[in-house]
DNA sequence: CGAGCCGTTGAGTTCATTCAAACAGGGTGG
DNA sequence: CCACCCTGTTTGAATGAACTCAACGGCTCG
C-alpha cells in the first residue's frame, strides 16, 4: 500500500499531505520497523491509561491527544498533523487519549521495545527519536502560550496562525482547517459559539477571510499576534479601509470532510 | 559547598528541600559533571534565544520559566522546583528565559557536549535524560489541563493540588507556596485579583484554609478537583458545615520569602 | 516614621458563556 | 427529484464571570 504517496487517494483533499513536502518524515530511519493502520473519524488510535506498545506517527489525516474532564467536557491537549509523532508516554503508560479527528487517517506504528533496540545500535535513530520528542514539547508549549492569551480573539487568531505555520510549506497566508469547530474550541478551551463568534470579529476587523467555513485566508499576520493590545483598547483603532465586509460567496471550494 | 544537604542553611524555609526526601536526584549519575551557581531573585539563569550550553536542574529554591508578550503580559511556562530538569531547548536555542524565582536559587549545571558523551557511553545516563525530559512534558500537559479549567476558582483550586503533589512527599494536604500571587497569576494567565479572590473564594467554601498568605491548608481535594461543576450549579450545593469562616489568626509562621 | 512591596477588597465595565433559534450542506429514502 | 434528517455552523439575548482601576491594610526595610 502507497499510503506515503501525495497522490494515493484521489478522494482525499490536498491540504492533509501537504506538509509531507514542507517536512521530511522525522523517523525515517525506523521505516522498517513500521506498520501502518487506517482509522475513522472518533475511532480510538489508543486509550487513556494503556500500555505503551508502540510511537506512532501521522501519515495523512489528523487526530486529537485528549483527555475527557468530570464535567464530561474534553480538553485537547495536542494536535496531530502529518508527520507529528506521539506515543511516548510516562512511565510506560498513555496518560491521555488519542483518536482520529478526521476519517481515513493513516498512523505508521513503530513498536517501541524494537525502536528502542534500534536506537541503542544507530545513533542517528536515537537523535531522531529525541527531535520528535523536542517536537512534541514545542507543541505542547506552543498550546500554553496560545490559551494564555487574554481575549477569545486572540487565541483563536493565534491558533489560526500555529495551524497555517504547520500546515503550509511556503508564507502563510491561507489555510484550510483540517478539524470542527467544536475540535478548536476543546483545543482552546472555549465554547463552540465563542469560536465562531470570534472568527466573525476577526473576519469583521479585516484580520482574516473567511473563504469557506474552513477555508481561511490570513490578511493580517502582525495584527493577528498582537490582537491583545487591540481589543484592549478602543475599536476605533483598526485599519479603517478593512472595516467593510468581504463578503466573498460562502460556497464550499473543496470536498472530503464530513465534519 | 555542600548544597544537597537539606540544613545546608538554616535560614532556608523547609519547603525548598523537602522535596529532596521524596524524590531522588534524576541526573545522579550525570553528577560529577555538575557545577552549582546561586541566584538570587529575578536574576537570569538564561536568556530567551541563547545558546543550549548545559542541562539544569534546580539543587534548591524555585525559578521560573516564562515569555514576554508584545503587549508586556509575562506567561510562566513552567514553574521549576527542587529536582526538575530543564535547559533542552530546541533546536540548540531557548525558547524561553529562566530566571529565579526566590532569593538563593541554587541550579546545578551539566554541559550539554560532555553529557551528551556520557549518555553515549553509559545506557542508564540516556534513560536518566529521557526520563527528566518525559517529566518536563509531564509538566506542560497538567499546566494545559489547568489552563484548561473553566473558572478562575478551578484553576487555582488545580494548582494548588498540583502545587501540593510536587512539594510533599506525604498526602497533600497543606503546603506552603514557594512563589507570589503575580507569578501565580502569570501561570494561570489570571490578573493578580482574580487569583486573590479565587483563594478567598475557596476558603468560603471550605475547600481550603489560608493559615498565612503563602500557608495553605487543603481540606476538600475531590471538591477542588471537579470545582468546574460547583461553581457552575448554584451556590446553595456547598457543604454547610464548612460554610463558617475558619478565621485563623493571619501570622506568617515562616520567614524567607520577599514576596 | 515613611517608602515600597505584596496582598486583599470594592465598583464598574467588558467579555465569554449558556440557552435558544435559525441556517446551510450532505446524505438517504420515498 | 424533492422532502427530510442530521450534523455542523452561525447568530441573538441574557446571564455570569473576569478584568481594570482604585483604594486600603500589613509588613519590611531604610
Amino acid at each position: 500500500m502507497d499510503w506515503d504517496s501525495p497522490a494515493a487517494d484521489a478522494t482525499e483533499p490536498v491540504w492533509l499531505h501537504r506538509r509531507i513536502a514542507a517536512r521530511r518524515n522525522p523517523l525515517e530511519l525506523a521505516e522498517p520497523l513500521a506498520t501502518r493502520v487506517r482509522y475513522s473519524r472518533g475511532q480510538a488510535i489508543y486509550e487513556e491509561d494503556s500500555t505503551v506498545e508502540c510511537w506512532c506517527r501521522i501519515v495523512s489525516g489528523v487526530a486529537r491527544r485528549f483527555s475527557l474532564r468530570v464535567d464530561g467536557r474534553r480538553q485537547i491537549v495536542d494536535l496531530l498533523l502529518p508527520d507529528d509523532v506521539f506515543g511516548f508516554g510516562t512511565r510506560g503508560r498513555h496518560r491521555f487519549a488519542v483518536e482520529a479527528a478526521v476519517d481515513g487517517t493513516v498512523v505508521a506504528r513503530y513498536p517501541r521495545a524494537r525502536l528502542e533496540t534500534l536506537a541503542a545500535s544507530d545513533v542517528r535513530v536515537a537523535q531522531q527519536l529525541q527531535e520528535a520528542s523536542t517536537q512534541a514539547m514545542a507543541r505542547l508549549q506552543t498550546l500554553i502560550l496560545t490559551l494564555g492569551r487574554t481575549t477569545a480573539e486572540a487565541k483563536v487568531g493565534c491558533f489560526l496562525l500555529r495551524m497555517a505555520e504547520r500546515l503550509s510549506a511556503g508564507p502563510p497566508d491561507a489555510l484550510l482547517l483540517p478539524i470542527s469547530r467544536d475540535d478548536i474550541a476543546d483545543y482552546l478551551a472555549l465554547s463552540v459559539e465563542t469560536v465562531s463568534r470570534s472568527l466573525t470579529q476577526l473576519k469583521r476587523h479585516g484580520l482574516i477571510q473567511l473563504l469557506g467555513t474552513r477555508q481561511i485566508r490570513i490578511v493580517d499576520p502582525e495584527a493577528i499576534e498582537e490582537a491583545d493590545r487591540f481589543t484592549a483598547n478602543d475599536h476605533q483603532g483598526w485599519p479603517a479601509g478593512r472595516l467593510n465586509e468581504t463578503s466573498e460567496p460562502e460556497r464550499s471550494c473543496f470536498a472530503g470532510h464530513r465534519g
